[in-house]
DNA sequence: CCATACTGGACTAAGATTGTCCCATATAGA
DNA sequence: TCTATATGGGACAATCTTAGTCCAGTATGG
């Protein structure tokens, strides 16, 4: 539950493929990242229109183009990935947008999701590209579950 | 995004409901709580057996029996109530359950998203069900979106 | 007994998510 | 100029999840 979609799991592998030293050179083009995070071609292709649409990275058209990242590492936190992937972020609908609640007065608990809300996008802010790409270590890992894998998108042949 | 289901704010409310001062004393049917939240007795009654099995609710059987809030509502959690509905919480598939992640090694994102579950399980666990049942004035609702309402299911006639 | 209520599960309709593909446009280099 | 390479912007179907409803069974107070 409170789950991101795999859309934007793949998104930040994605990032985070761009993100590595080196590639700020040239574009990356949609093939080489599909080639380097094992991800499906047209999927790649998909997350990286977005990703371009929301600013996150740079996108340079033609023969020779490809993608950059945008921003810095650092300057990119997990809550804008987020918010450009999935959208304005809010627990309940009515957190996000223009919602017509029909029972507005008597809803007390409204409030509350907002002051949850708040403490996730806290979350959410704390973490950058720059961690996410970087250091598998630095995180311990105290681990909710006993696992720390990710299913993955099983690339067709290729 | 990262949004809770409707159901689940559903049984929010009605465990709100259930929280109301008095309401300890006998047990409330799940027409009644239908009734006072104005929800569909169908979907009030899936929810109270949900959150039964979940041991958040204690349930009296035959004439006069009903539901009754198991524990008191300051030591019920948003993060209880969430798991109950919502299984357990976990952004990414991984870090729920048992997943078979083809890319373990090769993954250096799963300790970061581990982090971000921390922080929002974090915040999940610092407002209990006596927070959400109580005090409108208490959370400032800074508002990160300019309404404060839900959308409520609609209840058809009755 | 019998009306009241919970229990468990099945079931359908609606919606969101995934993943793929196609055609238009832009550009580097021969 | 021409061609191969890439992105841009959708459309699209298959699939999964969610939401909501309903029914047969069981327990219990009066």
């Amino acid at each position: 539950m409170l789950r991101i979609s795999k859309l934007t799991d793949y998104g930040t592998m994605i990032l985070v493929h761009l993100a590595a030293p080196g590639r700020a050179a040239r574009p990356c083009s949609a093939s080489d990242v599909a080639g380097g995070t094992r991800l499906a071609l047209p999927t790649v292709q998909k997350l990286l229109k977005l990703l371009a649409r929301g600013a996150l990275v740079h996108s340079v058209r033609g023969a020779e183009g490809g993608y950059v990242l945008a921003r810095s590492p650092a300057s990119v936190t997990a809550a804008d990935i987020l918010t450009v992937l999935e959208g304005p972020l809010g627990i309940t609908e009515c957190s996000t947008a223009d919602s017509h609640c029909e029972l507005e007065d008597g809803c007390p608990v409204g409030g509350a999701w907002q002051k949850i809300n708040r403490g996730i996008r806290g979350a959410l802010s704390e973490i950058t590209l720059a961690d996410l790409a970087h250091p598998p270590r630095e995180f311990p890992l105290v681990d909710l579950s006993g696992r720390a894998g990710r299913i993955r998108q099983r690339v067709p042949t290729a």
